[in-house]
DNA sequence: CTGAAAGCGCTTACAG
DNA sequence: CTGAAAGCGCTTACAG
């Protein structure tokens, strides 16, 4: 080691030929040159490279005076493990895959957020990649570079559809699926009721004396996805509540974004079709629906009650506050984690791929409430 | 190797005891155990080992009848290279860490979006991390475990002040330093002229005629970070128009959420003081501001004009859409992401840390138009 | 233009 | 409870 000064730092170089036996600042290296290796640990602690890796990765029978001795020696030589190293050895790299459309997208961004957390928790790092919701790259994500990186891969693809469930089929790698664009995929698959969710978000409005719901996001002549399901749902309650279903209240939007919201309400109000709520089968939808009815000066929610899907944070503070749908984030994040750690700890299980619903609740908050006559 | 079946699969376990010379299918294996190594590529093209690196890795000096017969058998073996043996032996991870508070604020999902299409197009992967912008949180990121992952970092701090400055001369790996809590550390610097930008965005209100324009945001008694320099800016477009300072106009938000926008525009309307414009001193606050204003049918931009600061995506869809300041975040990402790589590149360049700052604009929306007498 | 061989820093049977 | 040694799969001087 010729230098201890920071790369590209202004100062002039400085050759230390330290004859100091203990650096006083050890620098935090990166997986750069010249890092401390276990043998020195072992030959600071006078003890074999064995009996460092025990101490390291909590081998249990090591008498306490030897742990002692290594615990110290890594304290004052400042040793890391060298993790490529661990991961060559072990096959392994303590990384997952987590594909998602983009970060830009809300429920994205939090869904990773949590995914995050609940990986953290477990000891795992999280390497996010985008797919734009591009077929093309989903298909990459698949079988790309990247999962040389990753120990398994957490997947929420938006283009794809039950005829790509064969592109699943050559997958090697432990899989979770997320999302309702393939079922009966050969992998593990963390999914919601959406049926179920969207009918209770739909009764919550008929309790409350809404009629007219209109619904804002779908995509018609579409089979699969969340907004058949949703719409599915919607047409239940309606069902359940003996309340006719009239196509002029479902309007269709593509990408569930904000715009396409506003937009598609704007075009039932310009319809002049009557309608005294909307159910928006995202939060984006709902939030740009409400926009558009506080622009046309409607009150929300005196003539119209409003109502979302996903509980993204902004829910919570948009004016009035949006009621909603949510569908449990933590509970998918944390499942889907865990699902995907099963496998990986255990690549030999023979145990059929399980499909885990989670748990939804209906957030009722300002634009749904009741309105005192 | 015993079996070709998917880990966990419902089906029988298969042994396989191949006699085929070459498998019909080969799986897109992760990391795990049982893959070709170059060894087997090596053999299968009659090359020695070091030929099939000079292939893989573009050395150019290599007789083009070599080059086919290695690339055939890569591809008829399924071959792809072992990344943890490669970062083992390079000493690199081919990974770059960023570290941002939190993936749910808009802003900071939408940097790091740009910084992985920007660290995609020079073939490397980000890992995020999220600080919770919690001061011990930020500071752990900079030792921490994960820097064995990685060959730098880009590290965006919000609870970090200047006197942290020490914390980061410990580091001996690349780092790029975002945001403008710490100026002056050891490392390269990517920001923006908030002061200049703050001043060209309350220009632009009193170009369009106004006069008495709050801001909404400030954190007194701070002399660092986003809060101060944008007020200055503020202050100076006064100056310039010889507008008096007015404190009164200056509302108070900690956390910069479309909340506490809320609040602080209701404060200020409570309070009764007289303005024609709002300045917030980023997005989420102006839409927050935004969303008070339409809650009591105050009219933007008639009665009020809003301006924002980031640019998120979000402004192009609001009710009015916003003004902003367009802070260059792709520039930013792109020049965070080409810094760092030529630290890692060059790890013994001693030239002098930059401090690079991004170009803004301002985005003229309908928040601030000129309303027709 | 290509080969034989060392070594990156770990983990883990195998012995004791 | 601990040690000596092999080997994970690459890359790279060193030779030719």
């Amino acid at each position: 080691m010729t230098t201890d000064a920071l790369p590209g730092s202004a100062q002039p170089p400085v050759t230390t030929r330290d004859a100091a036996p203990v650096r006083k600042v050890r620098k935090v290296s990166g997986r750069r040159g010249g890092a401390v290796t276990m043998h020195e640990v072992a030959a600071r602690a006078s003890v074999s490279v064995k009996t460092v890796s025990n101490v390291i990765n909590g081998y249990p029978y090591i008498r306490e005076s030897t742990r002692q001795k290594v615990e110290e020696a890594i304290l004052e030589l400042g040793y890391q493990v060298n993790v490529s190293a661990r991961n060559l050895r072990r096959g392994r790299t303590g990384l997952i895959g987590l594909a998602v459309p983009e970060l830009s997208l809300p429920y994205f961004a939090e869904l990773a957020d949590s995914v995050i957390r609940a990986a953290e928790e477990r000891g795992v790092t999280v390497l996010i990649e985008q797919t734009g919701a591009v077929r093309e790259r989903e298909l990459e994500v698949i079988s790309g570079q990247r999962r040389q990186f990753t120990d398994g891969l957490i997947y929420s693809p938006l283009a794809l559809g039950p005829d790509d469930v064969g592109e699943l089929a050559v997958v090697a790698y432990p899989l979770v699926l997320l999302g309702e664009r393939i079922f009966g995929g050969p992998a593990d698959h963390v999914t919601m009721s959406n049926v179920e969710a969207a009918r209770a978000a739909t009764r919550h409005l008929i309790e409350r004396g809404r009629r007219r719901i209109a619904v804002v996001g779908a995509h018609p002549g579409e089979g699969v996805g969340s907004a058949a399901l949703r719409v599915q749902g919607y047409r239940r309650a309606l069902e359940d509540a003996g309340i006719p279903f009239d196509p002029a209240l479902v309007a269709e939007a593509g990408l569930w974004h904000r715009a396409t919201g506003a937009e598609a309400m704007a075009h039932l109000l310009d319809a002049g079709v009557e309608l005294d709520a909307v159910f928006g089968l995202n939060d984006a939808l709902a939030l740009g629906a409400l926009h558009e009815l506080h622009r046309r000066r409607i009150d929300v929610p005196g003539q119209v009650a409003v109502m979302g899907f996903d509980d993204i944070d902004e829910t919570a503070y948009s004016a009035p506050t949006l009621s909603t749908v949510h569908p449990g984030r933590e509970e998918i994040a944390r499942t889907a984690v865990d699902l995907l750690l099963a496998r990986i700890d255990d690549p030999d299980d023979e145990r059929p791929f399980q499909q885990v619903i989670a748990d939804y609740s209906i957030v009722a908050r300002d634009s749904t409430a009741v309105v005192q006559a």
